[in-house]
DNA sequence: AGTCTGACGGGAT
DNA sequence: TATCCCGCCAGAC
């Protein structure tokens, strides 16, 4: 197939890995920006079926309460929390707070 | 084919 | 400002 038959998966892909380092953005600005108005929950079911090796940034991606999307005591959490921080974020009182300066 | 679920969003209360 | 409720869409049962 010359024809690049990307699947809206694909565009949606294409836009996490445009998120630049030390930033983030949202499931909903997320699947706009991929063409894709009003598909923010399909966003999170791609993520989550990334595999544990993946290259994509997807721990900058939170919801648009400028949240993490998950429960505070799961390992998910932890997980995102330590990958933003670990990349100049911070976050106050679960909201996720860009250093942009 | 019908029903439920989910790393969501936005308006209403 | 915080919560609740309903709408969205694809995938699992």
């Amino acid at each position: 197939m010359t024809t690049s038959a990307r699947s809206n998966q694909d565009a949606i892909i294409q836009q996490v890995s445009a998120v630049p380092f030390g930033q983030v953005s949202t499931y909903g600005a997320i699947a706009k920006a991929a063409g894709l108005p009003g598909y923010a929950r399909f966003v999170a079911q791609v993520l989550k079926k990334l595999p544990t090796d993946t290259k994509l940034p997807w721990h900058r991606i939170i919801n648009a309460q400028g949240k993490i999307s998950f429960p505070l005591s799961s390992d998910g959490y932890k997980e995102q929390s330590a990958r933003l921080i670990s990349e100049g974020i911070t976050i106050k009182q679960g909201k996720v707070t860009v250093i942009s300066n």
